[in-house]
RNA sequence: GGGCCUAUAGCUCAGAUGGUUAGAGCGCACGCCUGAUAAGCGUGAGGUCGGUAGUUCAACUCUACCUAGGCCCA
């Protein structure tokens, strides 16, 4: 007779193939259908606010895996705060303004650009914008991340623009707001600056001058002991730095000349002339200039230099030796002619030297100046009248001439080298100062205070915190200007008669008005005096006309100010967040930018916390780009394994440090979810016909074995809760892992089978286990919602099916995480049980042996044998002897205490056991495959034992 | 070139304040089972802890340098 169909088989329509990238739009649709956020939102109204503020992406091209590393990030923070109890919404942004943008619709665009209006070409980088804000949002809902997706902020919408422009105002309300000079790249056709992004470097032939600037000092001076200590000067006319520059036309614009701190420099001794060149460059230069033979006086390291003046050739003041960390040997002089106007290095530089404690070196301590004697068009301007007029470039010949005239060129020959282009007219760009408006670090104690602050935030890890506050120490002012179209004005305005700025907080507030309602457009549709309050009249000169700023802000200062435009008008307690998380590197971008903002505002950081991610490398730890062709992208992992996997790939990972991904690690993350996904299964497999309402078993009346059971589950919610809490997540998943395969799989369940199948199905037993892995599988399911966040729901959703009255939430996103239930003598029950599997992992061991000597096969032919040679021992085997087969899965045990046995096996046999193994007696049951010797005593089953009898009938 | 950071089995990760044979899960090999079945169970093999030098009675753990890699800046 068959009587497998006697058996309580498992049962479950839960399939084991996951199936996901097919499954998980269904279950997508699923949740927005029933609108599971806004339902987890309502229903969590009244507890207490967590505010994870989301940091705004780029609208531009679809997302990339550091894209869905963040996003997956949050959505676990968010979904664990959730269940542990909190009100935590999520509110998505993007970061819709800038140069990118705008880059690529002028691109698109091409020749037709020049015939289009600046309000034109905002439409254009408007719809683009949209474009991808719906691509982003729609990538972002597959990965199953829940948020308020019809309702994002976007840093174009027009409330958001109005909030820009206010806190504009608060920065010009608090007096850190000037307007100064800053080089910028510059096209004089084009009449425009460009972003580095903007400009190709190509070859260009330019003309490479060897300058001489003469040491303000008399010859004497000089060779004293305080200068070069140069024992013979009698016929020396002249010591002099040389420069070595490719842009002649920038000289009339120097204030300075720059050495190496660190570099040597010589004497050369050239006729009756001595030239100062760095060691090394020595032969380079004496080639370069003709010259046939020198003579080394001398030499003195760069930073002794310091602070000495020599005369430049197209000004009468004299100019000051500096030291810059930049100066390099590869070329020239080793000395550098610096003219702020005209160059990056050279501003930074003069920036730093007009502040304290360098600016004692400077003659006279006079701050240097920042000269552009260059208009827009790229010609000389009349304050250097030898060459007004002049398009820069193109008076380089002349510069030459001048030079040679006074006397001052020692060398010039052509050399060709890489040089920035305009990509759009493909013509020469230069470097240009230009005016701009700053926020001052200092004016007003901005550094100071957000330094201060920073120690108030709680920075994970730890590191970021000297991190960000490096940056804030040693940045330069904020320059807000941008020179574009698509982004938000800076709401300032001059007066047409003598120029004055007017940058005045009530005015500001006026066009606020107008942008809330209108939008930024309005900047560039409405004249100044619409826009201008009545009655506003130059503080400077009481003219009535004003012109509009053309610049715009930079998109780090909208994006900075989202506490502003995006929490504060939530409501109470939205302000400051509790958590910002990104990508390491916006210690220099958000979290800087919102830190200022905020501190100018509210005179604190905008966040409680701020959590940081790695960046996202491939297999061997490398950069991905194209070119490689190592790029992982979200959308070919969700097509071949689903978003659950990248999910589970995020939360598997240090996301701290960077992180690796290849289909190798997808592989390796698919197994572990099969185990977790099968162990699921089989739990829920085993709960087809259990009733919870009729057939639950309270825990103090379980058998220990499944008191252990629901124990391990107590400790694992403790863990994974903790580990929520302190945003371990991986943590999370090897705890899962953990108790899902060695736990549950590889013990619990193997041991339950028999249990679960071949008892009566409503006995006392096989009730209880049940009322133990339901307890199980909707446990799980809430601690790995967070993570799995499909399967999670997938689980939930089965069980809804069978056990309705049992699952009380609509979906396991709803749910609390579960507590843990309280076991009595937990301490004897851990101590025990301890010891017991560690007998059952030897027994195994043991089993395995005489499987190899083919003694036995299946655990069940065997019989295990247990000496031992203490009493204590014995008493613990004799307590549980009825157990000992379930536990080992094995037909019979006998345990026989032996208190000769001992000393001489000890230390042969582990722990103080001995165990033989030998076939079990008696016959095999044809239902329950356990070896009995009772198999055959009743005669109408006559291939059972008693057992199985008594359970047919 | 500067600042910060990383490097433990094929993969992902554990390894307080330096101290017995460096752990886990997966993968792999071998075996068992065929009533979780493109599943389940067991056993086993894998690491000179990136390299070198040092401090120490003792270093994966501390120091220096080097190599490879990452972020930010120049």
């Amino acid at each position: 007779m068959d009587y497998k169909s006697t058996l309580n088989l498992p049962r479950t329509e839960f399939p084991m193939k996951a199936n996901l990238p097919q499954k998980e739009p269904e279950r997508l649709a699923w949740w927005e259908q029933e609108r599971i956020y806004q339902r987890i939102q309502d229903s969590r109204r009244g507890c207490p606010l967590y505010v994870l503020h989301d940091g705004p992406p780029y609208a531009n091209g679809h997302i990339h895996i550091g894209h869905g590393l963040n996003k997956i990030l949050k959505d676990i923070i968010i979904k664990s705060k959730t269940m542990a109890g909190f009100q935590a919404p999520y509110i998505p942004g993007w970061d819709c303004h800038g140069l990118p943008i705008e880059h690529q619709v002028t691109k698109q665009l091409g020749p037709k650009k020049k015939d289009l209006s600046s309000v034109e070409l905002r439409k254009l980088c408007r719809e683009y914008a949209e474009k991808f804000v719906q691509i982003q949002r729609d990538e972002f809902r597959r990965l199953g991340v829940f948020g308020d997706w019809e309702h994002p902020y976007l840093t174009m919408d027009t409330a958001y623009e109005a909030a820009i422009i206010r806190e504009f105002g608060k920065f010009v309300e608090k007096g850190r707001v000037y307007k100064g000079l800053k080089p910028v790249l510059w096209c004089t056709v084009d009449q425009t600056a460009l972003a580095e992004a903007e400009v190709e470097y190509e070859d260009r032939v330019s003309p490479s001058v060897y300058v001489k600037f003469p040491f303000a000092n008399s010859t004497d001076i000089l060779a004293s002991e305080k200068f070069l200590n140069l024992s013979s000067v009698e016929s020396l006319k002249a010591v002099s730095v040389v420069i070595w520059t490719t842009t002649p036309w920038t000289l009339p614009a120097n204030q300075a000349v720059c050495l190496h701190p660190e570099l040597d420099y010589a004497v050369l001794r050239i006729g009756d002339e001595a030239f100062i060149v760095a060691v090394g460059l020595e032969e380079q230069f004496a080639k370069a200039c003709g010259f046939k033979d020198f003579q080394i006086l001398g030499k003195k390291q760069g930073k002794e230099f310091e602070g000495w003046t020599c005369q430049p050739p197209f000004s009468r003041k004299d100019v000051p030796i500096l030291n810059g960390e930049f100066v390099t040997l590869e070329q020239g002089t080793g000395c550098v002619h610096i003219a702020p106007g005209h160059g990056m290095d050279d501003y930074l530089l003069v920036l730093k030297y007009n502040k304290q404690p360098y600016v004692e070196v400077l003659p006279n301590r006079n701050p240097l100046e920042i000269v552009v004697p260059v208009n827009d068009a790229g010609k000389f301007t009349d304050e250097f009248p030898e060459c007004a007029g002049q398009p820069v470039l193109e008076a380089n010949l002349g510069i030459i001439e001048l030079l040679k005239a006074k006397g001052r060129l020692i060398g010039n020959k052509k050399v060709e080298h890489s040089y920035p282009h305009c990509w759009r007219c493909k013509q020469p760009v230069i470097f240009r100062a230009t005016h701009q408006w700053f926020v001052s670090m200092d004016k007003g104690d901005l550094r100071s205070e957000a330094l201060s602050q920073i120690d108030q935030v709680q920075w994970i890890p730890e590191r970021g915190r000297d991190r960000i506050y490096g940056m804030i120490l040693n940045r330069p002012d904020w320059c807000l200007s941008r020179q574009r179209m698509w982004g938000t004005p800076i709401p300032v305005f001059s007066c047409k008669s003598c120029s004055t700025p007017l940058a005045d907080p009530k005015v500001i507030e006026h066009v606020a008005v107008h942008v809330q309602q209108g939008g930024a457009d309005v900047w560039f549709t409405r004249s100044a005096s619409e826009l201008l309050p009545p009655g506003i009249h130059c503080p400077q000169c009481g003219g009535n006309t004003f012109q509009k700023e053309h610049d715009i802000l930079d998109v780090w200062f909208e994006s900075g100010v989202s506490h502003a435009a995006v929490l504060k008008p939530q409501g109470e307690g939205w302000y400051p967040a509790d958590l910002y998380l990104e990508g390491s590197d916006q210690h220099r971008g958000w979290f800087h930018s919102s830190l200022l903002t905020s501190v100018t505002t509210d005179e604190q950081a905008p966040y409680r916390a701020v959590l940081t991610h790695g960046f996202v490398l491939d297999g061997e730890g490398k950069k991905m780009s194209k070119s490689a062709g190592n790029v992982v992208t979200p959308q070919e992992v969700i097509k071949e394994y689903g978003a659950e996997i990248l999910r589970l790939w995020v939360a598997s990972q240090d996301y701290q440090e960077d992180l690796r991904i290849s289909d190798n690690i997808l592989k390796q993350l698919v197994e572990g979810y099969r185990k977790v996904r099968n162990t699921c299964k089989f739990l829920l497999s085993n709960l087809y016909d259990f009733e919870p309402a009729r057939h639950r078993v309270p825990p103090e009346k379980l058998p220990e074995l499944d008191q252990w059971a629901l124990w391990r589950l107590g400790q694992l919610i403790k863990n994974v809760r903790q580990a929520y809490d302190q945003f371990q997540f991986r943590q999370v998943v090897h705890e899962i892992d953990y108790f899902c395969t060695t736990d549950m799989s590889a013990t619990y369940l193997d041991i339950l089978k028999d249990r679960l199948y071949t008892f009566p199905a409503d006995s006392a037993l096989r009730r209880g286990s049940q009322t133990v892995l339901l307890e199980i599988v909707t446990g799980l399911a809430k601690l790995m919602a967070p993570i799995l966040s499909f399967t999670a729901e997938e689980i939930w959703q089965t069980l809804a099916a069978t056990h309705e009255n049992f699952i009380p939430s609509y979906s396991v996103h709803m749910a609390d995480f579960p507590d843990p239930i309280p076991i009595r003598n937990e301490e004897r029950l851990e101590k025990n049980w301890k010891e017991l599997l560690k007998i059952r992992t030897l027994v195994l061991g043991v089993l395995e042996k005489k499987r190899r000597e083919k003694v036995i096969g299946s655990s069940l032919e065997a019989k295990v044998s247990l000496t031992v040679p203490q009493i204590k021992q014995y008493e613990l085997l004799d307590f549980y002897r009825s157990d000992l087969p379930t536990l080992f899965i094995v037909s019979q045990v006998d345990i026989k205490l032996d208190k000769n046995w001992g000393q001489e096996n000890l230390l042969s046999e582990a722990l103080g056991y001995l165990f033989s193994v030998t076939k079990a007696e008696g016959t095999k049951c044809d239902r329950c495959w356990n070896i009995r010797q009772d198999v055959g005593s009743q005669t109408q089953h006559p291939t059972l034992c008693g057992r199985c009898v008594e359970a047919l009938t």
